[in-house]
DNA sequence: AGTTCAGTGATGCGT
DNA sequence: ACGCATCGCTGAACT
């Protein structure tokens, strides 16, 4: 069956695939699927891993030309030199629905400023996403002794980048004259994380979902 | 043809997905792209966008149950209700070959650590991937005045986070009694964070591969 | 269009 | 195994 650029379509097949664009790759010859989807997404995908060995984002336009399909996206431009055709199938009403998500960082983050109390005793204003010059603070809370609690929530587990996040934020609560402590919430955190933190005021708080 | 759930297949099918693990989630009703790779990889594909609508990491079991696919990996699954199979095509001799990336950030580092005068003139060591407790700095410069000059490079656009890493890596030698400045080197950096890097001691180096 | 951050991030490299 | 930074990150929300 001949290559129709302008259907979906999966193709398994014998190819070279080269790309430039905002870097470059080269990949060896051997069999790939080759994914192409109507809005332009284009991914070319190996025997193993999670990753396509090579892709165009939504937008690209894909080209037949002799035995080469050649997919274009501003500045991105992906070769694909067609050596042998294994199998080639037209995907025909496929479903664009969106997957409905659950257990994320907003919901723990909602829970965590709903029973602030069991974190914070003292708490009086609780904000959530409130806003500063140097981005959003997950959990803001002013306690009984004026003090700013920042609290910045991670769903997995916390690193060295949560410590440097948190810390922006209490550098400007700092320069506009507030008391401030650092919270970072989390069910883990990694060891060199918690040692940074105890250093520079900065406290863990354990917190999961099945609070 | 019967699904083998041994074999690396793509099967386009109308299904319902439900997944439960690190997060949950339910997909509808609809035709979607199922590939199955030999290292357990399952990838659920709609028919619009780069990412996978569900997918299990390398190291999932596939069961096939009446009319259910049942992906399991640790604490995670992927419940897949088959309830027309619209094609099925098993993949052999599917190549795992690696994509090879070149312009990518170590090569911009290599680059300017190579010509660092250009960047610092009065540069009289150089470290690559310098280690310190908070995370190893891309560039470590010493001048002619004993200045140590904190250099990270971006491949891309510079956002606040850079601004942030820089800070952890400054402080510590300020805190071990050196004297600093930090830089960020990139081929583009965002208003916000130049503004950010002005008024904490830490200046942009241009920089791109066509150097 | 630009900026920011979450992500079931994944992936690779180091310890 | 953990810890960390990169990624052609993607995607979404907000300005």
């Amino acid at each position: 069956m001949q290559i129709r650029v302008e259907q979906p379509f999966s193709l398994y097949a014998d190819v070279d695939v080269t790309y430039d664009g905002r870097a470059a790759s080269t990949l060896e010859r051997g069999n790939y699927l080759i994914v192409h989807k109507s809005d332009g997404t284009l991914l070319v995908m190996g025997g193993d891993k999670y990753k396509p060995r090579n892709y165009q984002a939504p937008g690209a336009i894909l080209k037949l030309h002799n035995n080469q399909l050649v997919s274009t996206r501003k500045d991105e431009r992906i070769n694909i030199i067609l050596h042998n055709i294994i199998s080639y199938t037209e995907h025909h009403d496929w479903s664009v629905a969106r997957t409905k998500v659950t257990k994320t960082e907003a919901e723990l983050r909602d829970k965590i400023a709903a029973s602030i109390k069991d974190y914070i005793p003292n708490a009086i204003e609780v904000f959530v996403e409130f806003q500063t010059p140097v981005g959003n603070v997950d959990i803001l809370v002013i306690d009984a002794n004026n003090v700013y609690c920042v609290i910045e929530v991670k769903r997995g587990r916390a690193s060295l980048a949560a410590c440097s996040q948190i810390r922006r934020y209490t550098e400007y609560f700092n320069e506009i004259g507030r008391q401030v402590k650092g919270y970072i919430a989390s069910p883990q955190i990694s060891k060199n994380a918690l040692k940074h933190a105890g250093g520079h005021n900065i406290a863990w708080l354990k917190a999961d979902h099945s609070i």
